[in-house]
DNA sequence: TACTCGTGGGC
DNA sequence: TGCCCAAGAGT
């Protein structure tokens, strides 16, 4: 079809269209990147567990764990978790906190939550077996427009593309694309580029091609381009720009949050509540604790943990403080050692409460910062 | 759109 | 040490 033309003495349209790349790479210069980086990917990449198995569920938990997590951290938690809920149907059919307890310590809990609600609409949706397009991965819960790209491609070898952090680096290098993370013309630009190449043999090596080359030499800092495969195609190191691109993404301060903890001991058990489901550290156990103000007085603090608890508490005292740094977090955990006249059981600002000795408290799913003011605790009372 | 949601490694 | 950030999704 021709294009249309400009009508006479009319100026022709500027297409300022969001939606269209401004980087239109030639064909040469996506087969110059697309050989060269999968045999690079041959010979270089690292053995990782998930890439020895062709499981779809086992591959689908790799590319949730590994959600702003690095590799090194999500390795055991794999294993273990795999050993724990070794299918989906195993996963279905286990309570939300068994599953939560087995991703202690891995941080982004809706990850958990949203994989066991997954686990569930596969088995009611689509007989147990994990769909195999990314456009069906895309409607279950945790599967957003990287993962289902991931999986499709990685388990089903769907010419599917992807972008994270990684691959936004090096493209970004690769085809000099300008603007900030987030920059809606950018990511068009990114997912469009990422379009074009995981067209081919391999996709799922390609994509992982891709990452496995940002993590390990287009590194955001220090990158190794004497060793990079691609520099001679690389538009950013032809004009010496690796270090410009991308730009650094701007992040907020991290707002301070207090939070008063209620170290209520009982017989050789202490009370622990369970937390609403959204939020910070959804569906986790914890010291019951209530959000005071940074500078709050003893009443005060003793009217917000009778609010959260329901019941009346006496602070009988400071036990200690325990900080931990989030990343838009700045978190302050104060211990208190509270008695009362009526040791509560349930409460409405909690889903959950339970008088657990500390060997059962250790089996709960717990924050890592719970899991430091429980400790300083317990040093505490001894 | 911009904000929320954790953690440990690296420098 | 303090600050950076890593295989993003949900709202």
């Amino acid at each position: 079809m021709e294009p249309p033309r400009a009508k006479r003495g009319r100026p022709p349209r500027t297409v300022v269209s969001a939606r269209v790349p401004t980087v239109t790479p030639s064909a040469a210069h996506l087969a110059s990147v697309r050989t060269p980086l999968l045999d690079w990917y041959d010979r270089n990449k690292r053995d990782l567990p998930w890439r020895r198995t062709k499981d779809p569920y086992a591959i689908w938990l790799s590319e949730v764990m590994l959600q702003q997590t690095q590799v090194a951290t999500v390795i055991p938690y794999w294993e273990r978790f795999l050993a724990r809920f070794p299918t989906v149907l195993a996963l279905a059919a286990a309570p939300l906190d068994d599953v939560l307890s087995g991703w202690k310590g891995l941080g982004y809990y809706s990850r958990a939550r949203n994989l066991h609600r997954a686990a569930q609409e596969v088995v009611s949706r689509f007989g147990g077996k994990l769909p195999s397009t990314a456009a069906e991965l895309l409607s279950l819960p945790g599967f957003g427009r990287y993962t289902s790209g991931a999986v499709a491609s990685i388990a089903f070898g769907e010419q599917a593309p992807l972008v994270d952090g990684n691959v936004a680096r090096v493209l970004s290098r690769l085809f000099e694309v300008e603007g900030l993370p987030g920059d809606r013309e950018r990511e068009a630009t990114l997912w469009e580029l990422a379009t074009l190449l995981v067209k081919g043999e391999r996709p799922g090596d390609f994509n992982q091609a891709l990452m496995e080359h940002g993590a390990t030499t287009c590194r955001p800092e220090n990158p190794l381009c004497l060793l990079c495969p691609v520099r001679t195609g690389c538009v950013a190191f032809r004009k010496g720009r690796v270090d410009e691109l991308p730009p650094a993404k701007v992040r907020a301060a991290p707002k301070k949050l207090t939070l008063a903890l209620a170290v209520w001991a009982h017989a050789d058990t202490l009370l622990f509540a369970r937390r609403a489901d959204s939020g910070l550290f959804g569906g986790l156990w914890e010291l019951p604790a209530a959000e005071v103000d940074e500078d709050a007085t003893e009443a005060e603090t003793t009217l917000r943990l009778t609010g959260a608890l329901g019941a009346g508490v006496k602070l009988e005292a400071m036990l200690g403080t325990v900080k931990r740094q989030l990343t838009h977090r700045d978190l302050t955990l104060r211990l208190y050692r509270v008695s009362g006249p009526l040791r509560p059981t349930r409460s409405a600002a909690f889903q959950e409460l339970r008088w657990c000795t500390p060997s059962e408290a250790a089996t709960l799913g717990m924050s890592t910062a719970m899991q430091r003011a429980l400790e300083a605790a317990m040093t505490a009372l001894k």
